[in-house]
DNA sequence: CTGACCGTTCAAACTATTTGCATGATTGAC
DNA sequence: GTCAATCATGCAAATAGTTTGAACGGTCAG
């Protein structure tokens, strides 16, 4: 609904450059180019400063953002009562997330708004949280659920909605038989010895690794490198290092691995927030959708006793 | 810049009919009742109910036509910050309005602007009221000069901006030797007996002076139709009846005619408008150009002594 | 029951957008 | 300095989207 130039202007805005507000659209650099050419025409001002061999938007370029933004707002308390409205929750609603969402959190929520609303059709995305914010501008997805990174915008932005959802224990996992599944009581820092096993650089994965071994007040030393739980824990299981686990995860049961709640103040914990762009969290969907997410989480976490 | 399918979502309500509104958008039904489908598809509710062999537009759609009145005012304050963000105004101006309008008020008026923002193109449009507000709401025109008819939308539509201009004094045209032209003081109730020629029906024209001779109490007796100054006066000359005109009109001098103000409290005038978008009125071209356009009626319609 | 209107549908004509490739400009590495 | 890499843009061709025109079914007034 909302003019499809201020999209792609917003994501040069987000991106820095046409071209990777191109990547984010599945756009060619052209198009952008030319779009950008047609907003600045039909706005009458430059929008665009060349600068190296880069862009940089003009002043002007900003207060269309701005304009973007209130305008989407309006079409979300809009939407929000066109659905309060009444009668049957029709068309589309599209949840996304990152892996452990959408393989847990997502489903459930996503089968009883389907139950609930015969005429809804409902999709699931899974997605990055990078790529899922740019799914929740471009309308493509309507409800996000993210681990927040480095990369993500701030709280403040007033393009989203961002909502802590809950907070997922962070669990380390080590080789049967190591000592620390003996203790007790074991902190990340208990392991900051360890070789460790995290994520690609530039993964989520690998973010929330570093991040927590850094509050923890250390750099973990980084011996192998893998993106799935499955490979991870059969890296641990043959003696190669620890990984750490949201709670949310679940592993297989092939490896021999012990699986160690971390203790601490805060606990280690990955905050997963659910996001939606600013005003639609009120249309009845995706409160519905937010609440069967809560409940299955709590369901899944039961009781975080002790901490 | 405002969405297509929401215009023409606007004009189906103004118009009542599919095919009404295809023909203020110079579209034809099918086009538009197709949009109004997608558009329906997109918010995923229904829009229009059908009512006998028309439509009627449901709850959604009215909620759908504020939204897009906000997001239009929205718009042109955007626009207005845009414009006022210094340097050059560019792009394109449209002015419209009403025959006598578009022939003494705003060629000045265009020609000041073109003058002072040589990189601003000017463009005039001489349309009859009821076009010229959906000129506005299409954004073919930016500022209208128009005539307050029956048919316009009231003072408090939030979709426009309407300021009372000037009143047009209304002169009566009688033929030379008129037993009317030898009084000092003449009001249009003195004409009540006289046969009137006024233009075809559904004309601003023709409204303008049954308006005019209703609120002086009488029902003039029409004996012939003239849409054009020259073809009326041609017809009073040859002693066929009494016309009113616009203190604004020029009239021809081929014909021997005897053109008498009238007095009245308040005496017999029409009232120009200044009608722009609900927020566009900011944007200082346009400002510019209703100053230039008060100016040449100031000059045009030296000092209304007397009443 | 007939003619005038109205809204919708469908394939075809038409527009506008998008792509793919070529170009010029800038940056950083060697 | 040279060279490869990165970036934005322009243009012709492909593609997707919109608009048209003609046909149809429903409704209303005479």
């Amino acid at each position: 609904m909302i003019d499809s130039r201020l999209r792609i202007l917003q994501m040069v805005a987000e991106h820095g450059t046409v071209t990777a507000a191109a990547q984010a659209l599945h756009y060619t650099p052209s198009a952008v180019s030319y779009q950008l050419r047609q907003l600045a025409a039909e706005a009458g001002v430059e929008l665009v400063a060349h600068q190296g061999r880069g862009i940089r938007l003009t002043n002007a370029a900003h207060i269309l953002l701005r304009h973007a933004e209130r305008v989407q707002e309006q079409w979300e308390l809009t939407r929000a009562e066109l659905a309060a409205l009444g009668s049957e929750p029709t068309g589309q609603v599209t949840l996304c997330g990152f892996s452990t969402a959408a393989s847990r959190l997502l489903p459930p929520a996503a089968a009883g708004l389907r139950d609930a609303h015969p005429h809804l059709t409902v999709r699931i995305i899974e997605a990055e949280p990078d790529r899922c914010f740019d799914l929740l501008l471009s309308e493509e997805a309507d409800l996000a659920l993210l681990v927040v990174t480095a990369d993500s915008p701030p709280m403040t932005d007033r393009r989203f909605d961002q909502q802590p959802l809950l907070d997922d224990p962070l669990d380390l996992v080590v080789p049967q038989g190591h000592p620390l599944s003996w203790r007790r009581r074991v902190t990340l820092a208990d392991a900051a010895g360890e070789p460790w096993i995290v994520g690609h650089p530039g993964t989520t994965y690998h973010q929330l690794v570093l991040a927590a071994c850094m509050s923890a007040g250390f750099t973990p030393h980084i011996a192998h490198h893998a993106d799935e739980w499955a490979t991870g824990t059969a890296l641990v299981a043959h003696g190669f290092g620890v990984i750490l686990v949201p709670r949310l995860a679940q592993l297989g049961q092939e490896s021999p691995v012990t699986r160690i709640p971390l203790r601490g103040e805060p606990a280690p914990a990955r905050r997963i927030m659910s996001v939606t762009r600013l005003g639609a969290r009120e249309i009845p969907t995706l409160t519905q959708a937010v609440d069967t997410i809560t409940a299955t989480a709590a369901r899944l976490l039961p009781k975080p006793d002790g901490g």
